[in-house]
DNA sequence: TCTGATGCGTC
DNA sequence: GTCGGAC
DNA sequence: GTCCGACGACGCATCAGA
């Protein structure tokens, strides 16, 4: 058949698009086909020369083939791009440009394929320019219609309106030799000589996949499906594996079938090793495996995709095996010592599966739960992802092996039902511009936007939108967007010169937009981009500056982290600042060896007793600390197994709470066995946190987050402003040095320390600890203008700048690694991390620089550090409370019974509060009453250490002027503070 | 020998 | 991979 | 419900050209 004929063909059906004409007009082609032409005809047709499996590529595509159309029709590159844009098609350019010039020969259909075969086949040096040259005189003996279809074949892009399935519809064949066979053009062949006949699968031929459809409403799957086989979800590359073992036959084809060669994994050279059969065809997903993790009973901790398809390569496998091994997850067997077990039920092939595989590190029979309840398939939805994996695959337990994605027989789930993307959250970005559209879309003249996100003053690209939009949104974008357009650039605008589009837009429109998941981009200007993004709606109630910043982003699991960089300038200042407090609060102990609330109240009841008010209620909420600790131990045990997050740490707040309150009965002097166990965790807290950050991918953001933590002056606000972002903030800035409350838990620690004075008053011990002397109330112990208690002083002073300054400098540290962290492992995983999940996130920082352990060891430590706040803070407050309501109301008790008396009503109370409120909401709470404090008894401080007490005591005692100073600027911070959030608030 | 452009294939 | 349009 | 074709990010391979 001449090549035009053909052409002919094509243009009819180009043009027609019910798909019941097109298949007549189809059958109408193949018969008047010769078979030894009819494989051609079908592979020219869908822009293809040989099955996938084959893997002839021609190498050549959109931009060669601009060069092509450009020296075939003697014309500039600009011209013909120019031509592309408005046409949105290659073909239909080409064809427009052969119309001007002579086709003095005419070439068969076979000629044609041949010589594109020849195309392909060509490679090496040289070989742009001659597929270019070859391809150009290929076209140009081709009248125009034909050019128009020769031009799209290598582009790929035919869009005659069908494909595979209406071939085999149109060759009045089931599909079901096809997708045992997948060569359309053999299968054409064969249908046409009479030679189809009924084939079973074969090792060396891939079958076409069983696909999954996609529903989120469990209980439609089980209305559709019945019973089901609930599965997990990996997110990795669908693998099929087919063994022999006979000459030891192994052969891998991808979803696409695409055949893989054996020396990409290499690690299956082996796997007859590991299945007990003489043949099979397995279905599998291969996922990377995290080599430092332990392989619990063979399973190891898995990759993320990125990872994984970074094993897909030809050069370097050897090491690239090493660092990112192989696990495959097999979930079917198709065929199996020679018989087909396609048509057999779902449950079926299981049990065979389970019976052939030696599981191991190797493969793995994926785990499943056969069900008819839609909570269960809900349950286990809800662990999959908890486990890092994409979700759910659920299947009809009696449905065959049906290749495509034809009725309901699988169904994948990855988001919560209801939600539109696995993003916790969309995001509202500033379109930059558009790009003109192709094929179906060149006639709306848009067929995809370019969206960007504001990061400071400059406004950086976070990816291309192009799907969810409707025809007439695309219609109304680009009407809206010529309003806005602009010639060049907009100055405030960063991208890359790959994506530039092809108009520009002034920043104003705003769009929602979804995702799977955020990731690290080298070709965006933000450096961060989104898997999977789709268009959802334009916020009408949004301008450009109202848009999601890059600090809005992230979420610091200890409140910070929302305002990403933005926040880092604040959180130097705001750690070191409390070291003027905190020097003060022990001061006063120092010089008087009394708690500071017995200073406070020494200034008068009208202040103290509402400074008193707001610290206890304050301290109501305290087993926030607690059930942080809870949270960490329940998702290390996940026992027991049906709690929720909210009941699992419940529980075991409560064990943590009952069991480290045993310190309160036992503890010869408390402050101590605290102290020592606090040394602990802290250090090995504080060097898991180093280690992590001198993971290379940290360091890489080192340079640019230090650069602002150090010059709080860049700090870049984020645009939006809500209630809840003020507390947060608050928090963060409240907690960064331990403040608020907090900080006069100081004077009771230097006090059981035995500072200054405070040696010569006795110390709280442990309840059922005999005791000779009962604790009293401190004595006035003044000491006389002597030399040598002036040395003693020195000698205090420089203990106390040490303690102190020790304490806020190793609060500063954590903090800034904290962020750093966030900022570099979270962020770009696109985690935001809130409630109960807090403690739980933070173990992604351990675990990502010391594998599994370092998970374990964090949850560990990190439950370790919150209960030991909570003692710690208990201890201390009771101490507060005591030293306040034995001093007021002498009610003929002691100060131990006081102590214990208020020691046993905050545990009762955090046992009640743990169960109102998510960790982060309490601790919440505390850092914004905290600032106020700040507030309220700075200047009470002053006037004690600076006024009333260097005239009880010898003058050496009085601090410094500039000392005053310090203390007045660090009062004038918290008064700002305080007064930005009421000011937000309200 | 390195880098950018382009193509192809995975999700 | 996601999504919308045509049938 | 089914099929098709718009569109996404990103990793590796190859070739051209500095």
């Amino acid at each position: 058949m001449q090549f035009s004929e053909l052409a002919l063909y094509l243009e009819k059906l180009e043009k027609t698009s019910s798909r019941l004409e097109i298949t007549r007009i189809l059958s109408e082609l193949f018969e008047a086909t010769t078979s030894a032409e009819v494989d051609k005809i079908v592979y020219l047709s869908l822009g293809i020369l040989a099955p996938n499996y084959e893997g002839v590529l021609l190498n050549l595509a959109e931009k060669m083939m601009i060069r092509t159309l450009a020296l075939a029709f003697n014309k500039s590159a600009d011209e013909v791009k120019s031509l592309y844009k408005k046409s949105g098609d290659l073909g239909d350019t080409a064809e427009e440009l052969s119309q001007s010039t002579v086709h003095p020969s005419q070439f068969t259909v076979t000629d044609v394929y041949e010589k594109l075969l020849d195309i392909a086949k060509d490679n090496g040096e040289g070989s742009q320019e001659r597929k270019i040259e070859m391809t150009s005189s290929l076209l140009k003996n081709l009248d125009s219609l034909s050019v128009r279809f020769v031009a799209r074949i290598p582009v790929g892009k035919l869009r005659l309106g069908f494909s595979e399935k209406t071939i085999i519809e149109a060759l009045g064949i089931s599909d079901t030799e096809y997708n045992i066979y997948p060569d359309i053009g053999h299968i054409a062949y064969l249908t046409k000589t009479n030679n189809l006949k009924n084939i079973k699968p074969k090792i060396g031929v891939p079958v076409v996949p069983m696909l999954a459809a996609r529903l989120n409403s469990t209980t439609e799957m089980v209305a559709k499906m019945g019973q089901v086989s609930v599965e997990p979800k990996f997110d990795g590359l669908r693998i099929f594996i087919h063994f022999k073992r006979k000459d030891n036959i192994v052969k891998i084809f991808t979803r696409n079938m695409n055949s893989i060669p054996l020396e990409t994994f290499p690690e299956l050279l082996g796997v007859g090793k590991f299945i007990k059969a003489e043949e099979v065809i397995l279905d599998s997903e291969a996922i990377g495996i995290d080599p430092t993790s332990p392989r619990l009973r063979g399973a190891g901790v898995f990759l993320d995709f990125q990872k994984t398809i970074q094993r897909r390569r030809k050069h370097n496998i050897k090491k690239t095996a090493g660092e990112i091994p192989l696990q495959f997850q097999i979930f079917d067997v198709l065929l199996l010592n020679g018989k087909s077990l396609i048509n057999e039920p779902y449950i079926n092939r299981r049990m065979e599966l389970e019976k052939i595989i030696i599981g191991g590190s190797l493969l793995r029979v994926d785990e499943n739960t056969v069900t008819k309840d839609p909570e269960i398939i809900k349950e286990m939805h809800k662990k999959y992802l908890k486990m890092g994996l994409e979700g759910v695959v659920v299947k009809k337990a009696n449905g065959k092996y049906v290749s495509g994605r034809t009725g309901w027989n699988w169904v994948k789930m990855k988001e919560e039902e209801g939600q539109s993307g696995r993003l916790s959250d969309t995001l509202d970005c500033i379109v930059m511009g558009y790009f003109t559209g192709k094929g179906k879309r060149a006639q709306f003249g848009l067929g995809k936007i370019l969206v960007g996100i504001k990061d400071g003053d400059v406004i950086r690209t976070l990816t291309k939108v192009g799907t969810g939009l409707t025809e007439a949104m695309l219609v109304e974008i680009k009407n809206r967007l010529n309003k806005l357009q602009s010639k060049e650039k907009p100055k405030e605008y960063e991208a890359q010169k790959d994506l530039i589009p092809d108009v520009w837009a002034v920043p104003s429109l705003v769009i929602e937009v979804t995702a799977d998941s955020i990731s690290k981009s080298t070709k965006h200007s933000l450096g961060l981009s989104l898997r999977f993004p789709r268009f959802l709606r334009i916020r009408e109630d949004k301008g450009a500056g109202d848009a999601t910043t890059l600090g809005e982003l992230i979420w610091w699991p200890y409140f910070s982290a929302k305002y990403g960089l933005a926040f880092v300038g604040l959180l130097l200042p705001a750690s070191l600042i409390q070291f003027f407090v905190n020097r003060e609060v022990s001061r006063y102990t120092a010089i008087t060896g009394k708690g500071i609330w017995s200073g406070f109240l020494s200034l008068g009841k009208y202040f103290t007793y509402p400074l008193f008010l707001l610290c206890f209620v304050n301290f109501l909420w305290l087993g926030g600390y607690a059930s942080a600790g809870g949270t960490a131990l329940f998702e290390l045990t996940r026992f027991p197994l049906s709690f929720s997050d909210r009941g699992g740490t419940l529980f075991w707040s409560y064990i943590l709470i009952i069991g480290f309150s045993g310190i309160f009965l036992f503890s010869k002097i408390i402050y101590k066995s605290l102290e020592n166990f606090m040394k602990v965790v802290s250090a090995i807290t504080v060097l898991g946190l180093i280690f992590s950050a001198f993971q290379p991918e940290v360091r890489v953001f080192a340079g640019e987050f230090f650069k602002y933590f150090f010059n709080p002056l860049s700090i870049r606000w984020p645009t939006t402003w809500e209630a809840s972002d003020s507390s947060h903030l608050v928090t963060a800035i409240a907690f960064a040095g331990m403040g608020g409350f907090l900080n006069l838990l100081y004077s009771y620690w230097m006090k059981d320390k035995g500072v200054g004075m405070a040696k010569y008053t006795s110390k709280v011990k442990g309840l059922l600890i005999k005791e000779e002397e009962e604790v009293e109330e401190e004595k006035d112990l003044v000491f006389a203008d002597t030399e040598e208690n002036k040395i003693m002083w020195k000698g205090w002073i420089k203990f106390l700048n040490f303690d102190s300054l020790l304490a806020v400098t190793i609060n500063a540290i954590t903090a800034g690694l904290t962020t750093l962290l966030a900022f570099a492992i979270l962020f770009p995983k696109g985690i935001f991390p809130t409630g109960w999940k807090i403690t739980v996130v933070q173990a992604q920082f351990f675990e990502s620089s010391l594998g599994y352990w370092g998970r374990i060891l964090f949850l560990l430590v990190a439950s370790a550090f919150m209960i030991d706040t909570w003692v710690g803070l208990t201890d201390g407050v009771a101490r507060q409370f005591a030293d306040f309501t034995y001093k007021v109301r002498k009610l003929g008790k002691s100060f131990r019974f006081w102590y214990y008396f208020w020691l046993g009503f905050l545990i009762l109370t955090s046992l009640i509060t743990i169960t109102l409120a998510q960790p982060g909401v309490l601790i919440t709470i505390i850092g914004v009453i905290s600032i106020f404090a700040f507030v309220l008894y700075i200047p009470a401080l002053w006037y004690l250490n600076y006024i009333k007490l260097p005239q009880e005591y010898p003058v050496f005692i009085k601090p410094k002027k500039w000392e005053s100073v310090t203390l007045l600027l660090t009062w004038i911070f918290y008064l700002a503070i305080a007064a930005g959030y009421l000011w937000t608030v309200f």
